[in-house]
RNA sequence: GCGGAAGUAGCUCAGUUGGUAGAGCGACAGCCUUCCAAGCUGUAGGUCGCGGGUUCGAACCUCGUCUUCCGCUCCA
């Protein structure tokens, strides 16, 4: 564990060092939890964005994508449900320290009574809570909670703090005038931009069930503790799609994408026991049933990806809240229905750390005469930042030249990189630290024979072969992944 | 949010009992005429996280603040 921290706090001294991952506003000493992609790291994070947007929309003829916006009518959290379970009065114990949700921590009173034989009393407890609680009146249920005694588990005492309210999610206003400005806020998540354009999408492209929406874009959430580099951010990045079903198939439903989805993180080419099923035992409020692919991080387990059976839970409160109805005729069973929904939800942003952990190796190339060593990023050809450096050996004789002509060829095909400084010892290494997956030299045989030497990351393996087929074989190379 | 630790050049760090900062690597420009980092020459970079206070004088003492890390806590 010790030296996985250490790898952690590598990688991320990497992403910084090598122009992926940077804090927010550094000059400004950064803002907590919020970072910015650089040259190399937004070239990672758009290559992953486009290898699922294809794998979602491409490879799946009933499955189209939507780009919603940020900002959403405010009746949609309702109707969601954020805005009633997504800020919660909290309250802290002085002496233990601990915090405490308020309802969590009543409610454990009021089990206590019940065990306890009080029954009536337990009853009582739940349904003053539930009235405070309705009224936002953290003042009496501080009250509330000194009046019955509650006592922190851990120190024993009745030290609280005042109640006080967390709200997730972000808020602004819309309109410039502030007193006929709406409070709008920004989402929580992306999945509700879907829900709102269902009947847009279904019948602009006349989808026909089962069908999918993808979504990949920008949500918020005011975290009461983001950390761990960009696994928790406040801002991060969703690659959502929400599979509307008939009612009563979610159960196949559900373990078909949960196959697909993993299946398509080990395609990455990530061995399958770094990722684990994590069946989720309490369940949302609109799901029923989920579970989360976890990636085996530098710091443990973690979720990457959540996959949610949410039942018809958002479309019936939306139907509700707009008075819109959000039916589906199914001519099969000639039947109107408000569909059912399985929903995979990978963090973008945690996928980029899966990829940077999976290929972040420090290697040790020492020899008998010689010690040497090397930091090598092994990302998936497809994926990684750039495909191929172009690498004259020397800048005279013509070299240049020529590598300026091979850069002219390679670069309307793949991302390419051209660098005629420095040995080109250190050139390799300075590719094998952004993941370029193959350099080409061009020496003082490409001006006899139009020959280069192309050099593998991984192997660090040479070949010759004329300019002319260069493409061909990179290209190759990149569909094969490998 | 609580507790603990830290913040000096791009990176890793040094800086003696307070006397307005150094090294190695890196970067940049050249040279060596070079197929796997650490050869040579030169150059540029720091109001010592930020803001008060003590002092003739603060990187060093003190208070506050920001950020990061570790542990709790929280997590749709």
């Amino acid at each position: 564990m010790a030296s996985d921290t250490k790898k952690f706090q590598a990688i991320i001294s990497h992403c910084k060092e090598y122009g992926f991952i940077f804090p927010s506003s550094e000059i400004y000493d950064g803002l907590s939890a919020v970072y910015d992609y650089g040259q190399w790291g937004s070239e990672l994070k758009k290559n992953i964005r486009e290898h699922w947007w294809k794998s979602m929309t491409q490879f799946h003829e009933n499955i189209v994508g939507i780009d919603a916006a940020i900002f959403m009518h405010p009746t949609t959290w309702k109707a969601s449900g954020h805005v009633d379970n997504f800020s919660d009065p909290m309250i802290d114990n002085r002496d233990s320290k601990k915090r405490y949700r308020v309802d969590h921590l009543i409610e454990a009173h009021a089990e206590a009574l019940e065990t306890a034989g009080k029954k009536d009393a337990a009853e009582k407890v739940i349904a003053t809570m539930e009235s405070l609680l309705a009224t936002n009146d953290y003042t009496g249920l501080k009250k509330f909670i000194e009046d019955e005694k509650i006592k922190c588990s851990v120190s024993g005492t009745s030290n609280w703090t005042d109640v006080r309210q967390f709200n997730l999610m972000f808020s602004t206003q819309l309109g410039s005038v502030a007193e006929d400005a709406n409070e709008i806020f920004l989402r929580p998540e992306t999945a509700q931009g879907i829900f709102v354009n269902f009947l847009n999408v279904q019948k602009s492209g006349r989808m026909k069930i089962p069908f999918g929406i993808a979504q990949v874009g920008k949500a918020f959430r005011n975290e009461i503790v983001a950390r761990q580099f960009i696994f928790r951010m406040r801002e991060f990045e969703q690659m959502e799609m929400q599979y509307f079903i008939r009612p009563g198939s979610q159960k196949e439903w559900y373990e078909f994408w949960k196959g697909e989805r993993m299946k398509w993180h080990v395609n990455l080419g990530i061995s399958s026991d770094k990722f684990r099923f994590h069946d989720h035992t309490k369940l949302a409020h609109y799901a029923d049933a989920a579970c989360d692919i976890e990636y085996n991080f530098p710091i443990g387990f973690k979720e990457l990806e959540g996959i949610h059976s949410r039942t018809d839970f958002d479309l019936k409160n939306h139907q509700e809240f707009s008075r819109k109805k959000m039916q589906y005729f199914d001519p099969e069973v000639n039947q109107n229905y408000i569909p059912y929904v399985i929903e995979t939800s990978v963090g973008l942003d945690r996928t980029v750390m899966m990829l940077l952990s999976e290929a972040y190796q420090e290697e040790d190339l020492s020899t008998n005469d010689k010690q040497d060593s090397r930091v090598v990023l092994k990302f998936p050809p497809t994926l990684a930042p750039v495909k191929l450096a172009v690498l004259p050996l020397t800048k005279k004789d013509g070299l240049p030249e020529i590598g300026r002509r091979v850069m002219d060829i390679c670069k309307t095909r793949f991302k390419c990189f051209y660098e005629e400084k420095d040995t080109i010892g250190k050139r390799y290494r300075r590719m094998d630290a952004i993941g370029t997956p193959f350099c080409v030299t061009i020496d003082h045989q490409t001006k006899e024979d139009d020959t280069v030497t192309i050099r593998f990351r991984d192997s660090m393996l040479q070949e010759r072969l004329p300019v002319s087929s260069l493409i061909t074989l990179i290209e190759s190379r990149l569909q094969s992944n490998n």
